[in-house]
DNA sequence: CGACGATTTGATCGCATTCAAATCGCGTGG
DNA sequence: CCACGCGATTTGAATGCGATCAAATCGTCG
Protein backbone atom coordinates (compact mmCIF):
# COMPACT_ATOMS: atom_id res chain seq x y z
CA UNK A 1 0.00 0.00 0.00
CA UNK A 2 1.02 3.09 -0.45
CA UNK A 3 2.45 5.93 2.30
CA UNK A 4 0.08 7.88 4.17
CA UNK A 5 -0.47 11.38 2.84
CA UNK A 6 -0.49 13.78 5.72
CA UNK A 7 -3.86 15.08 4.00
CA UNK A 8 -5.18 11.43 4.65
CA UNK A 9 -3.76 11.81 8.10
CA UNK A 10 -6.33 14.66 9.07
CA UNK A 11 -9.12 13.61 7.18
CA UNK A 12 -10.00 10.63 8.80
CA UNK A 13 -8.97 12.45 12.13
CA UNK A 14 -11.59 14.61 11.23
CA UNK A 15 -13.67 11.41 10.22
CA UNK A 16 -13.43 9.98 13.76
CA UNK A 17 -15.06 13.35 15.45
CA UNK A 18 -17.46 14.85 13.23
CA UNK A 19 -19.57 14.46 10.06
CA UNK A 20 -17.43 14.97 6.54
CA UNK A 21 -19.42 15.63 3.12
CA UNK A 22 -17.64 14.14 0.15
CA UNK A 23 -17.42 17.98 -0.92
CA UNK A 24 -15.54 18.53 2.18
CA UNK A 25 -13.49 15.70 1.55
CA UNK A 26 -11.91 16.67 -2.07
CA UNK A 27 -11.43 20.04 -0.39
CA UNK A 28 -9.59 18.74 2.31
CA UNK A 29 -7.33 16.39 -0.03
CA UNK A 30 -6.20 19.66 -1.77
CA UNK A 31 -4.76 20.93 1.45
CA UNK A 32 -1.01 21.59 0.64
CA UNK A 33 1.13 20.11 3.89
CA UNK A 34 4.68 20.13 4.09
CA UNK A 35 6.04 16.83 5.75
CA UNK A 36 9.21 17.12 8.19
CA UNK A 37 10.87 14.50 10.20
CA UNK A 38 11.68 15.34 13.87
CA UNK A 39 13.86 13.23 16.21
CA UNK A 40 12.65 12.82 19.97
CA UNK A 41 12.95 15.41 22.23
CA UNK A 42 12.90 18.56 19.77
CA UNK A 43 10.54 21.72 19.72
CA UNK A 44 8.01 21.82 16.73
CA UNK A 45 6.93 24.97 17.89
CA UNK A 46 8.01 27.37 21.04
CA UNK A 47 5.98 29.09 23.32
CA UNK A 48 6.22 32.83 22.43
CA UNK A 49 6.10 32.48 18.61
CA UNK A 50 4.09 33.85 15.92
CA UNK A 51 3.41 30.60 13.42
CA UNK A 52 2.02 31.57 10.20
CA UNK A 53 1.47 27.18 9.91
CA UNK A 54 -0.36 24.60 12.36
CA UNK A 55 1.40 21.07 12.63
CA UNK A 56 -0.72 17.69 12.13
CA UNK A 57 0.89 14.60 13.95
CA UNK A 58 1.71 12.37 11.02
CA UNK A 59 3.06 9.54 12.94
CA UNK A 60 5.00 9.74 16.36
CA UNK A 61 4.12 10.81 19.99
CA UNK A 62 4.10 15.20 20.65
CA UNK A 63 3.61 16.92 24.41
CA UNK A 64 2.39 19.87 25.01
CA UNK A 65 5.15 21.75 27.05
CA UNK A 66 5.58 24.37 30.09
CA UNK A 67 8.06 25.30 32.21
CA UNK A 68 7.53 27.47 35.42
CA UNK A 69 10.06 30.09 36.74
CA UNK A 70 11.90 27.17 38.64
CA UNK A 71 12.27 25.22 35.12
CA UNK A 72 10.21 22.20 36.06
CA UNK A 73 8.60 21.21 32.91
CA UNK A 74 5.00 20.70 32.68
CA UNK A 75 3.72 18.47 29.78
CA UNK A 76 0.17 19.31 29.74
CA UNK A 77 -1.17 16.59 27.15
CA UNK A 78 -0.59 14.16 24.53
CA UNK A 79 -0.78 14.07 20.95
CA UNK A 80 -0.82 11.25 18.93
CA UNK A 81 -1.34 10.62 15.08
CA UNK A 82 -4.35 12.27 13.49
CA UNK A 83 -3.76 15.62 16.17
CA UNK A 84 -3.19 19.09 15.14
CA UNK A 85 -1.96 20.14 17.94
CA UNK A 86 -1.44 23.58 18.12
CA UNK A 87 -4.45 23.97 16.48
CA UNK A 88 -5.11 26.95 18.35
CA UNK A 89 -2.77 28.94 17.06
CA UNK A 90 -5.10 29.59 14.25
CA UNK A 91 -6.72 31.87 16.28
CA UNK A 92 -4.20 32.50 18.86
CA UNK A 93 -1.27 34.64 17.54
CA UNK A 94 1.01 33.68 20.56
CA UNK A 95 1.79 30.59 21.30
CA UNK A 96 1.71 30.08 25.31
CA UNK A 97 3.11 26.51 25.45
CA UNK A 98 5.56 24.72 23.49
CA UNK A 99 5.38 21.49 21.34
CA UNK A 100 7.85 18.67 21.46
CA UNK A 101 8.45 15.35 20.27
CA UNK A 102 8.54 12.44 23.24
CA UNK A 103 9.81 10.11 20.39
CA UNK A 104 10.57 10.44 17.02
CA UNK A 105 7.74 12.22 14.81
CA UNK A 106 6.64 12.71 11.11
CA UNK A 107 4.61 15.96 10.85
CA UNK A 108 2.74 17.84 8.41
CA UNK A 109 2.93 21.66 8.46
CA UNK A 110 -0.56 23.76 6.96
CA UNK A 111 -1.10 27.06 5.99
CA UNK A 112 -3.05 29.38 8.27
CA UNK A 113 -4.19 30.95 5.81
CA UNK A 114 -4.99 28.11 3.92
CA UNK A 115 -6.87 26.94 6.72
CA UNK A 116 -8.61 30.48 7.22
CA UNK A 117 -10.08 30.30 3.31
CA UNK A 118 -11.38 26.54 4.02
CA UNK A 119 -13.18 27.53 7.21
CA UNK A 120 -14.78 30.60 5.99
CA UNK A 121 -16.05 29.04 2.81
CA UNK A 122 -16.76 24.97 4.42
CA UNK A 123 -18.36 26.08 7.98
CA UNK A 124 -18.85 22.39 8.53
CA UNK A 125 -15.49 21.76 8.18
CA UNK A 126 -14.67 25.09 10.31
CA UNK A 127 -16.53 23.07 13.29
CA UNK A 128 -14.88 19.62 13.44
CA UNK A 129 -11.62 21.78 13.72
CA UNK A 130 -13.21 23.75 16.12
CA UNK A 131 -14.60 20.34 17.38
CA UNK A 132 -11.07 18.83 17.60
CA UNK A 133 -9.63 21.99 19.56
CA UNK A 134 -12.57 21.23 22.03
CA UNK A 135 -11.95 17.23 22.64
CA UNK A 136 -8.21 18.91 23.82
CA UNK A 137 -9.63 21.09 26.04
CA UNK A 138 -11.39 18.41 27.12
CA UNK A 139 -8.63 16.61 27.64
CA UNK A 140 -6.81 19.41 29.51
CA UNK A 141 -9.45 19.56 32.28
CA UNK A 142 -9.34 15.95 32.67
CA UNK A 143 -5.61 16.51 33.49
CA UNK A 144 -5.97 19.28 35.67
CA UNK A 145 -7.99 16.86 37.65
CA UNK A 146 -5.57 14.28 37.32
CA UNK A 147 -2.66 15.97 38.42
CA UNK A 148 -4.94 17.88 40.85
CA UNK A 149 -6.90 14.91 43.42
CA UNK A 150 -5.51 11.79 42.16
CA UNK A 151 -2.81 10.14 44.02
CA UNK A 152 0.34 8.63 42.15
CA UNK A 153 -0.61 5.25 41.02
CA UNK A 154 -4.17 6.56 40.31
CA UNK A 155 -2.90 8.95 38.51
CA UNK A 156 -0.30 6.63 36.31
CA UNK A 157 -2.51 4.19 35.69
CA UNK A 158 -4.96 7.17 34.38
CA UNK A 159 -2.86 8.23 31.32
CA UNK A 160 -2.11 5.04 30.43
CA UNK A 161 -5.38 4.32 30.01
CA UNK A 162 -6.01 7.57 28.06
CA UNK A 163 -2.98 6.83 25.95
CA UNK A 164 -4.14 3.41 25.18
CA UNK A 165 -7.86 4.96 23.77
CA UNK A 166 -6.35 7.28 21.85
CA UNK A 167 -3.46 4.73 20.40
CA UNK A 168 -6.36 2.07 20.01
CA UNK A 169 -8.66 4.92 17.97
CA UNK A 170 -6.05 5.86 15.13
CA UNK A 171 -5.68 1.71 14.87
CA UNK A 172 -2.32 2.07 16.92
CA UNK A 173 -2.62 -0.67 18.86
CA UNK A 174 -2.96 -3.95 18.99
CA UNK A 175 -4.33 -5.77 22.07
CA UNK A 176 -3.62 -3.31 24.20
CA UNK A 177 0.13 -3.54 23.64
CA UNK A 178 1.49 0.11 22.99
CA UNK A 179 4.56 0.78 21.40
CA UNK A 180 5.09 4.18 23.36
CA UNK A 181 9.09 4.62 23.60
CA UNK A 182 8.31 7.67 26.03
CA UNK A 183 11.19 7.96 28.88
CA UNK A 184 9.80 7.66 32.37
CA UNK A 185 10.96 11.12 33.01
CA UNK A 186 8.67 12.62 30.43
CA UNK A 187 5.92 10.54 32.35
CA UNK A 188 6.80 12.55 35.36
CA UNK A 189 6.60 15.70 33.33
CA UNK A 190 3.19 14.54 32.65
CA UNK A 191 2.36 13.45 36.20
CA UNK A 192 3.81 15.92 37.88
CA UNK A 193 5.78 13.25 39.26
CA UNK A 194 9.35 12.87 40.15
CA UNK A 195 11.26 10.65 37.98
CA UNK A 196 11.94 8.59 41.22
CA UNK A 197 8.40 8.23 41.88
CA UNK A 198 7.18 7.40 38.41
CA UNK A 199 9.39 4.08 38.67
CA UNK A 200 8.18 3.02 41.28
CA UNK A 201 4.41 3.53 40.64
CA UNK A 202 5.27 1.37 37.18
CA UNK A 203 6.66 -1.24 39.32
CA UNK A 204 3.68 -1.28 41.52
CA UNK A 205 1.42 -1.52 38.34
CA UNK A 206 3.40 -4.48 37.43
CA UNK A 207 3.60 -6.28 40.66
CA UNK A 208 -0.54 -6.06 40.57
CA UNK A 209 -0.68 -7.18 37.54
CA UNK A 210 -2.26 -4.62 35.89
CA UNK A 211 0.56 -3.65 32.60
CA UNK A 212 3.85 -5.32 31.65
CA UNK A 213 6.89 -3.67 29.87
CA UNK A 214 9.27 -4.43 27.89
CA UNK A 215 11.32 -1.47 26.75
CA UNK A 216 9.42 0.94 25.16
CA UNK A 217 5.94 -1.16 25.34
CA UNK A 218 3.40 -0.79 27.80
CA UNK A 219 1.34 -3.68 27.74
CA UNK A 220 -2.07 -3.51 29.83
CA UNK A 221 -2.12 -7.19 30.74
CA UNK A 222 -6.28 -6.45 32.90
CA UNK A 223 -7.96 -3.75 31.17
CA UNK A 224 -11.19 -3.65 32.98
CA UNK A 225 -9.15 -3.57 36.19
CA UNK A 226 -6.93 -0.99 35.28
CA UNK A 227 -9.99 1.14 34.35
CA UNK A 228 -11.37 0.73 37.73
CA UNK A 229 -7.80 1.70 38.98
CA UNK A 230 -7.25 4.70 36.70
CA UNK A 231 -10.67 6.15 37.55
CA UNK A 232 -11.20 6.12 34.15
CA UNK A 233 -14.36 7.29 32.01
CA UNK A 234 -13.20 7.98 28.22
CA UNK A 235 -16.46 10.17 28.32
CA UNK A 236 -14.06 12.79 28.34
CA UNK A 237 -11.93 11.60 25.07
CA UNK A 238 -15.56 12.24 22.91
CA UNK A 239 -14.64 9.51 20.45
CA UNK A 240 -17.87 9.22 18.03
CA UNK A 241 -17.36 4.81 18.36
CA UNK A 242 -15.43 4.46 22.08
CA UNK A 243 -16.13 0.60 22.27
CA UNK A 244 -13.87 0.43 18.82
CA UNK A 245 -11.56 -2.41 19.16
CA UNK A 246 -12.28 -3.16 22.43
CA UNK B 1 -27.92 53.85 33.30
CA UNK B 2 -29.82 51.10 32.47
CA UNK B 3 -29.59 47.37 33.35
CA UNK B 4 -26.52 45.40 31.37
CA UNK B 5 -28.64 43.57 28.99
CA UNK B 6 -26.98 39.71 28.66
CA UNK B 7 -26.25 40.22 24.65
CA UNK B 8 -24.17 43.45 25.97
CA UNK B 9 -22.01 41.17 28.19
CA UNK B 10 -22.04 38.48 25.50
CA UNK B 11 -20.65 41.65 22.92
CA UNK B 12 -18.35 43.30 25.13
CA UNK B 13 -16.71 39.67 25.59
CA UNK B 14 -15.79 39.19 21.69
CA UNK B 15 -15.10 42.44 21.15
CA UNK B 16 -12.25 42.16 24.14
CA UNK B 17 -10.88 39.52 22.41
CA UNK B 18 -11.56 39.80 18.55
CA UNK B 19 -12.53 42.46 16.10
CA UNK B 20 -16.11 42.87 15.32
CA UNK B 21 -18.22 44.57 12.39
CA UNK B 22 -21.27 46.84 12.94
CA UNK B 23 -23.22 44.06 11.09
CA UNK B 24 -21.33 41.48 13.67
CA UNK B 25 -22.91 43.81 16.45
CA UNK B 26 -26.49 43.97 14.90
CA UNK B 27 -26.66 40.18 14.44
CA UNK B 28 -25.52 39.69 18.33
CA UNK B 29 -27.83 42.10 19.85
CA UNK B 30 -31.00 40.24 18.24
CA UNK B 31 -29.38 37.10 20.22
CA UNK B 32 -32.26 35.70 22.38
CA UNK B 33 -31.44 35.47 25.71
CA UNK B 34 -32.94 34.01 28.49
CA UNK B 35 -31.93 35.29 32.27
CA UNK B 36 -31.93 33.26 35.35
CA UNK B 37 -30.42 33.64 39.06
CA UNK B 38 -28.56 30.94 40.87
CA UNK B 39 -27.72 31.08 44.29
CA UNK B 40 -24.06 30.14 45.21
CA UNK B 41 -23.14 26.43 45.31
CA UNK B 42 -25.48 25.45 42.73
CA UNK B 43 -24.81 23.59 39.49
CA UNK B 44 -25.76 25.36 36.21
CA UNK B 45 -24.87 22.17 33.79
CA UNK B 46 -23.90 19.20 34.74
CA UNK B 47 -21.69 16.43 33.83
CA UNK B 48 -23.46 13.99 31.69
CA UNK B 49 -26.21 16.46 30.33
CA UNK B 50 -26.95 16.86 26.47
CA UNK B 51 -27.98 20.39 27.22
CA UNK B 52 -29.43 22.52 24.07
CA UNK B 53 -28.31 25.86 25.51
CA UNK B 54 -24.89 27.44 26.20
CA UNK B 55 -24.74 29.92 28.70
CA UNK B 56 -23.32 33.17 29.82
CA UNK B 57 -22.10 34.39 32.88
CA UNK B 58 -23.87 38.07 33.53
CA UNK B 59 -22.70 38.34 36.77
CA UNK B 60 -20.61 36.23 39.39
CA UNK B 61 -18.27 33.33 39.71
CA UNK B 62 -18.36 30.24 37.84
CA UNK B 63 -16.39 27.15 38.39
CA UNK B 64 -15.73 24.40 35.94
CA UNK B 65 -15.78 21.68 38.13
CA UNK B 66 -15.02 17.25 37.76
CA UNK B 67 -15.26 14.77 40.49
CA UNK B 68 -12.40 11.51 40.98
CA UNK B 69 -14.24 8.07 42.08
CA UNK B 70 -13.19 8.94 45.77
CA UNK B 71 -15.43 12.04 45.29
CA UNK B 72 -12.87 14.73 45.56
CA UNK B 73 -13.63 17.65 43.43
CA UNK B 74 -11.49 19.33 41.19
CA UNK B 75 -12.22 22.83 40.04
CA UNK B 76 -10.17 22.92 36.52
CA UNK B 77 -11.49 26.56 35.81
CA UNK B 78 -12.75 29.97 37.39
CA UNK B 79 -15.28 31.80 34.86
CA UNK B 80 -16.03 35.76 35.15
CA UNK B 81 -18.24 38.32 33.90
CA UNK B 82 -18.49 37.71 30.02
CA UNK B 83 -17.69 34.14 30.04
CA UNK B 84 -19.54 30.97 27.98
CA UNK B 85 -18.20 28.87 30.18
CA UNK B 86 -19.75 25.96 28.58
CA UNK B 87 -19.60 26.77 24.84
CA UNK B 88 -17.74 23.90 23.87
CA UNK B 89 -21.07 22.29 24.56
CA UNK B 90 -22.11 23.54 20.93
CA UNK B 91 -20.26 20.98 19.46
CA UNK B 92 -19.32 18.36 21.80
CA UNK B 93 -22.86 16.91 22.73
CA UNK B 94 -22.28 14.91 26.38
CA UNK B 95 -21.14 17.17 29.63
CA UNK B 96 -17.48 16.16 30.57
CA UNK B 97 -17.87 18.71 33.59
CA UNK B 98 -20.10 20.20 35.63
CA UNK B 99 -20.56 23.99 35.77
CA UNK B 100 -20.89 25.02 39.38
CA UNK B 101 -21.78 29.20 40.75
CA UNK B 102 -19.26 29.77 43.85
CA UNK B 103 -20.85 32.81 44.62
CA UNK B 104 -24.73 34.14 43.91
CA UNK B 105 -24.71 34.59 39.93
CA UNK B 106 -26.52 35.66 37.13
CA UNK B 107 -26.57 33.83 33.80
CA UNK B 108 -28.33 34.13 30.74
CA UNK B 109 -28.96 30.78 28.49
CA UNK B 110 -28.62 30.63 24.91
CA UNK B 111 -30.13 28.48 22.24
CA UNK B 112 -27.45 25.86 20.35
CA UNK B 113 -29.44 26.07 17.46
CA UNK B 114 -29.64 29.83 17.53
CA UNK B 115 -25.71 30.37 17.59
CA UNK B 116 -25.39 27.40 15.22
CA UNK B 117 -26.94 29.54 12.87
CA UNK B 118 -25.39 32.53 13.52
CA UNK B 119 -21.90 30.52 12.99
CA UNK B 120 -22.78 29.14 9.98
CA UNK B 121 -23.90 32.86 8.67
CA UNK B 122 -21.32 34.86 10.10
CA UNK B 123 -18.07 33.30 10.25
CA UNK B 124 -16.38 36.14 12.05
CA UNK B 125 -18.49 35.95 14.66
CA UNK B 126 -17.71 31.87 14.65
CA UNK B 127 -14.12 32.76 14.91
CA UNK B 128 -14.43 34.96 18.06
CA UNK B 129 -16.75 32.46 20.06
CA UNK B 130 -13.69 29.55 18.63
CA UNK B 131 -11.70 32.08 19.84
CA UNK B 132 -13.21 31.85 23.41
CA UNK B 133 -13.22 28.81 23.67
CA UNK B 134 -9.50 28.43 22.68
CA UNK B 135 -8.78 30.96 25.60
CA UNK B 136 -10.32 28.89 28.06
CA UNK B 137 -8.05 25.83 26.50
CA UNK B 138 -5.42 28.00 26.88
CA UNK B 139 -6.14 28.99 30.81
CA UNK B 140 -6.85 24.75 31.79
CA UNK B 141 -3.49 24.05 30.08
CA UNK B 142 -1.90 26.91 32.69
CA UNK B 143 -3.62 24.80 35.29
CA UNK B 144 -2.34 21.98 34.56
CA UNK B 145 1.07 23.16 34.86
CA UNK B 146 0.03 25.48 37.98
CA UNK B 147 -1.59 22.43 39.81
CA UNK B 148 1.40 19.66 38.22
CA UNK B 149 4.42 21.86 39.28
CA UNK B 150 4.10 24.92 41.58
CA UNK B 151 4.36 24.50 45.22
CA UNK B 152 1.53 25.94 47.43
CA UNK B 153 2.61 29.49 47.48
CA UNK B 154 3.37 30.30 44.17
CA UNK B 155 0.10 27.91 43.29
CA UNK B 156 -2.00 29.94 45.32
CA UNK B 157 -0.63 33.85 44.18
CA UNK B 158 -0.66 32.37 40.61
CA UNK B 159 -4.57 31.72 40.72
CA UNK B 160 -4.75 35.28 42.36
CA UNK B 161 -2.83 37.07 39.59
CA UNK B 162 -5.08 35.30 37.18
CA UNK B 163 -8.23 35.97 38.73
CA UNK B 164 -7.60 39.46 39.01
CA UNK B 165 -6.40 39.95 35.60
CA UNK B 166 -9.67 38.66 34.51
CA UNK B 167 -11.44 40.68 36.75
CA UNK B 168 -9.47 43.94 35.85
CA UNK B 169 -10.14 42.86 31.89
CA UNK B 170 -14.35 43.00 32.71
CA UNK B 171 -14.07 46.34 34.56
CA UNK B 172 -14.54 44.17 38.21
CA UNK B 173 -11.50 45.73 39.84
CA UNK B 174 -10.67 49.07 41.03
CA UNK B 175 -6.89 49.45 42.94
CA UNK B 176 -6.41 45.70 42.64
CA UNK B 177 -8.86 44.81 45.23
CA UNK B 178 -11.24 42.01 44.32
CA UNK B 179 -14.42 41.33 45.38
CA UNK B 180 -14.43 37.96 45.52
CA UNK B 181 -16.34 35.83 47.82
CA UNK B 182 -14.74 33.22 47.46
CA UNK B 183 -14.49 30.04 50.19
CA UNK B 184 -11.22 28.27 51.45
CA UNK B 185 -12.77 25.43 50.38
CA UNK B 186 -13.64 25.95 46.75
CA UNK B 187 -10.05 27.58 46.47
CA UNK B 188 -8.58 23.95 47.98
CA UNK B 189 -11.01 22.39 45.14
CA UNK B 190 -9.35 24.74 42.38
CA UNK B 191 -5.69 24.63 43.39
CA UNK B 192 -5.85 20.88 44.75
CA UNK B 193 -5.09 21.83 48.23
CA UNK B 194 -6.30 21.27 51.33
CA UNK B 195 -8.57 23.48 52.71
CA UNK B 196 -6.49 23.61 56.09
CA UNK B 197 -3.43 23.95 53.79
CA UNK B 198 -4.84 26.74 51.95
CA UNK B 199 -5.37 29.01 54.74
CA UNK B 200 -2.13 28.27 55.86
CA UNK B 201 -0.94 29.65 52.86
CA UNK B 202 -3.15 32.89 52.56
CA UNK B 203 -1.77 33.63 56.14
CA UNK B 204 1.68 33.33 54.73
CA UNK B 205 0.96 35.90 51.52
CA UNK B 206 -0.24 38.14 54.27
CA UNK B 207 2.33 37.61 56.34
CA UNK B 208 4.46 38.74 53.30
CA UNK B 209 2.44 41.95 52.12
CA UNK B 210 1.52 40.67 49.01
CA UNK B 211 -2.05 40.42 50.07
CA UNK B 212 -4.80 41.57 52.68
CA UNK B 213 -8.20 40.21 52.63
CA UNK B 214 -11.06 41.27 54.69
CA UNK B 215 -13.84 38.99 54.61
CA UNK B 216 -14.32 38.32 50.77
CA UNK B 217 -12.68 40.95 49.53
CA UNK B 218 -9.15 39.85 47.67
CA UNK B 219 -6.26 42.97 47.68
CA UNK B 220 -2.96 43.04 45.99
CA UNK B 221 -0.49 44.89 48.39
CA UNK B 222 2.29 45.03 46.28
CA UNK B 223 1.29 43.84 42.28
CA UNK B 224 4.32 43.42 41.02
CA UNK B 225 6.23 41.21 44.06
CA UNK B 226 2.92 39.09 44.03
CA UNK B 227 3.25 38.61 40.07
CA UNK B 228 6.85 37.42 40.96
CA UNK B 229 5.74 35.37 43.63
CA UNK B 230 3.41 33.65 41.91
CA UNK B 231 5.56 32.96 38.56
CA UNK B 232 2.75 35.10 36.54
CA UNK B 233 2.87 35.78 32.81
CA UNK B 234 -0.48 37.11 31.67
CA UNK B 235 0.43 35.77 28.03
CA UNK B 236 -1.79 32.91 28.38
CA UNK B 237 -4.94 34.69 28.89
CA UNK B 238 -4.35 35.93 25.44
CA UNK B 239 -6.08 39.85 26.16
CA UNK B 240 -6.02 42.40 23.83
CA UNK B 241 -4.92 45.11 25.92
CA UNK B 242 -3.85 43.25 28.97
CA UNK B 243 -2.02 46.37 30.14
CA UNK B 244 -5.88 48.06 30.50
CA UNK B 245 -6.35 49.58 34.01
CA UNK B 246 -3.21 48.58 35.41
C1' DC C 1 -28.97 34.49 71.98
C1' DG C 2 -28.31 30.47 69.31
C1' DA C 3 -26.88 28.08 65.16
C1' DC C 4 -24.38 26.95 61.36
C1' DG C 5 -20.87 27.59 58.08
C1' DA C 6 -16.22 29.39 57.43
C1' DT C 7 -11.83 30.27 59.30
C1' DT C 8 -8.11 29.24 62.25
C1' DT C 9 -4.91 26.51 65.11
C1' DG C 10 -2.37 22.38 66.79
C1' DA C 11 -0.48 17.77 66.31
C1' DT C 12 0.52 13.80 63.70
C1' DC C 13 0.94 11.12 59.62
C1' DG C 14 2.19 9.78 54.96
C1' DC C 15 2.98 10.30 50.13
C1' DA C 16 6.17 11.87 47.24
C1' DT C 17 10.67 14.50 46.78
C1' DT C 18 15.39 14.78 46.99
C1' DC C 19 20.00 13.20 46.98
C1' DA C 20 23.16 9.69 45.92
C1' DA C 21 24.78 5.71 43.88
C1' DA C 22 24.36 1.34 41.43
C1' DT C 23 22.79 -1.13 37.46
C1' DC C 24 21.05 -1.79 32.96
C1' DG C 25 20.90 -1.25 27.89
C1' DC C 26 22.68 0.09 23.83
C1' DG C 27 25.35 2.23 20.31
C1' DT C 28 30.19 3.49 19.16
C1' DG C 29 34.91 2.95 18.50
C1' DG C 30 39.20 0.52 19.42
C1' DC D 1 34.48 -8.90 19.92
C1' DC D 2 35.14 -6.33 23.79
C1' DA D 3 35.73 -1.81 26.11
C1' DC D 4 33.79 2.37 26.83
C1' DG D 5 30.37 5.99 27.40
C1' DC D 6 26.04 7.83 28.09
C1' DG D 7 21.30 7.98 28.97
C1' DA D 8 17.56 5.51 31.23
C1' DT D 9 16.13 2.65 34.89
C1' DT D 10 16.43 1.04 39.45
C1' DT D 11 17.40 1.02 44.46
C1' DG D 12 18.20 2.99 49.14
C1' DA D 13 17.85 6.41 52.78
C1' DA D 14 16.49 10.78 54.57
C1' DT D 15 13.71 14.76 54.28
C1' DG D 16 9.69 17.64 53.73
C1' DC D 17 5.44 19.46 51.95
C1' DG D 18 0.98 19.10 52.43
C1' DA D 19 -2.86 15.89 54.16
C1' DT D 20 -5.53 14.39 57.83
C1' DC D 21 -7.80 14.51 62.21
C1' DA D 22 -9.67 17.11 65.83
C1' DA D 23 -11.06 21.06 68.16
C1' DA D 24 -11.50 26.00 68.92
C1' DT D 25 -12.84 30.51 67.27
C1' DC D 26 -15.03 33.74 64.34
C1' DG D 27 -18.85 35.83 61.83
C1' DT D 28 -23.21 36.41 60.35
C1' DC D 29 -27.93 35.84 60.07
C1' DG D 30 -32.33 34.46 61.96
Amino acid sequence: MPPTSPSDVVIRKLQRISELRESDLAVLRALAIEEKEFQANHDVVREGDRPSHSFVLVDGLIGSTKFTGEGKRQITSFFVTGDIPDLHGLHLSVMDCTFSTLTPSRVGFIRHDALRAICEQHPNIATAFWRSTLIDAAIYREWVTNVGRREAFTRMAHVLCELICRLRAVGRIQDHVADIPITQAALGDALGLSTVHVNRTLQELRRKGLIATSGARVQALNWPDLVRAADFDATYLHQRNPEAGQ
